[in-house]
DNA sequence: CTGAAAGCGCTTACAG
DNA sequence: CTGAAAGCGCTTACAG
């Protein structure tokens, strides 16, 4: 059951085998390649990838970070469906997936060490981290989705997020909307959430308008925190008459805290979300929000990291999907 | 930056830092240990999980298997938070979670010989598959969920899905529906569907109803095909006042279908899904369904699996978790 | 084209 | 309590 037991079989050394298992076709003749084929594929062999990544310093693992993760907490559907997406692209490289949730992204430490990974994709991660993370890592290939570091050389794949803020505003603007509330998390801190921001911002500005600090609810993304704001902007008082939430997930918690408070969507407040999960189309009202690519998003990031480790170099690179609005039931004209 | 450096920093052979670093206190002195644990700190050393592994034939690898995945397809709500959930238990007890996605069970033979995984879960399996996986994977520790093999000793994590069906059907009957349709992937093919499909016949026959061939819809669990289904049903002139779907995804999109075709969810005809997903509760209106308790499935799973770790010997266990009907909007009395 | 041998970084009896 | 040494199952120069 192990290299040996195949050698002896066929009669030749353990490095024959591994020739003949890795590929290295121009060093075994023919009828060499063909007699340990036979027996390996007889005996049902497969090699132990323990032992290979020993040896060659390669284990044909790709870790998953996803970061902001608690010791509680469960993935959210956006994580959740890009999870699932980039577990697809490295399946069909044929390597495996080592998932890792951490807090900080900084806790891949061990990952890393331990396993010699072929390369690390990260979820997301803060600014201020990625040069820590980038030392540790070495030469090992990396690729970031949504990362906002410019000071430090990566490769980055994210979308136009700034745009999206500035979409989401618009959106609602045209609409006749004037007395509009924002959800998000930390609009101060610097990453994705502050460029949709500035992005809203501006579109307000450019119809003389502005976002008050009382206008701005801040919130994690899950749906059960949206509910809660939805409930207090019910009874704000503020006469409001759209929200703009930073996801879709904090749309929907958002919609069912005002429909709780008597509020109703659209007649009542309008909603726009972000990122137009799958969900967003089976909701009734189906959910007005910024649509941004996942697949391609994930599609890009496996492909630079594959790209990596067969060029085996790393490089820097910034690919920015574009996003636009996707107009379906919770926004209504006032 | 490898146990031999460390030994000769300290003075001591590479047995013993060994010992250190697994705990084996009882075999080392204290202040020999207070010496390599400095030093260890100092140079920020974490060891090879991959020698590791190939020497102690252990791995602290968990392999999550997740079936019915084709080339192109993603992980469905359910599975993506049954995924999640199981993760997080995996992550606390200290172990690494490697995702692999198969169109069939039997694909794992490379994940567990390969990488001497120390346990595999299954997020499900089909009967007849079971025990040439089991054969395959010897005295390595699993445990399934799901999973109907009554043949086969194995260790799994179900829920009653015969009362599911059963109470499914009772919650519209109760209602005053009489004229229902059945919803959800193959009732032919013995596993989760076929039991509550029983349950839900049972259900209707102590009314002395019944479920002809034609009220079967048999669909896969997206809500794409759901879709495609609640046309289907609001065009079928059968009179139905109500819909039964096997998944909440199922349902959501069923209703969108229906909807489509003009059809008011609950006024004209009612839905009732399966699972209580996270989002049932923030669709409008809110989705009734029944409801199974996924964090306790995902605890049992977890808790069993790493008590088969710890005693190093696998058992065969059946744990039943009960459901219940979850009232919410989207089922109306007749 | 083939094989003997060293080495990857650990763990684990075993002897002392 | 400590260490020398074999071994886990591969890969990889290197010599032939």
């Amino acid at each position: 059951m192990n290299l040996k037991t195949i050698a002896s079989k066929a009669g030749v050394s353990t490095a024959t085998v591994s020739n003949v298992i890795n590929g290295n076709y121009h060093k075994v003749s023919q009828e060499t390649i063909d007699r340990v084929q036979k027996i390996i594929r007889e005996m049902n062999y497969s090699p132990n990838a323990t032992a290979r990544s020993l040896a060659s310093k390669e284990s044909r693992i790709i870790g998953l970070v996803v970061p902001n993760m608690g010791d509680n907490q469960a993935m959210d559907p956006y994580t959740i469906h890009m999870l699932s997406l980039l577990e697809q692209a490295v399946r069909r490289e044929g390597y495996y997936l080592m998932v890792r949730c951490v807090d900080r992204c900084r806790e891949i430490v061990q990952l890393v060490n331990s396993w010699n990974v072929d390369g690390v994709l990260f979820l997301s991660a803060y600014p201020d981290e990625v040069e820590e993370i980038e030392a540790l890592l070495g030469s090992t290939p990396s690729v970031y989705m949504d990362t906002y570091a410019s000071d430090v050389p990566i490769a980055n794949i994210g979308i136009n997020d700034y745009r999206g803020g500035f979409l989401s505003a618009r959106c609602l603007l045209e609409r006749g909307h004037r007395r509009i509330a924002f959800v998000g998390p930390d609009v101060n801190s610097p990453g994705v959430i502050q460029q949709r921001y500035r992005g809203f911002c501006d579109a307000l500005r450019e119809r003389s308008l502005g976002l008050a600090e009382e206008d701005i609810y801040q919130a994690a993304t899950e749906s059960e925190a949206g509910v809660e704001i939805g409930k207090a902007i019910a009874r704000s008082g503020k006469g409001y008459t759209a929200v703009a939430a930073m996801s879709d997930t904090l749309a929907l918690g958002l919609s069912l805290g005002l429909q709780l408070s008597g509020l109703n969507v659209p007649a009542d407040i309008s909603v726009i979300g972000f990122d137009n999960l799958r969900l967003c189309r089976f909701t009734t009202p189906a959910l007005t929000t910024i649509s941004q690519d996942l697949e391609e998003k994930a599609r890009l990031t496996a492909m630079h990291l594959f790209r990596m480790i067969r060029k085996k170099e790393k490089y820097a690179v910034n690919e920015i999907l574009d996003v636009s609005v996707v107009e379906r039931q919770t926004v209504r004209r006032v």
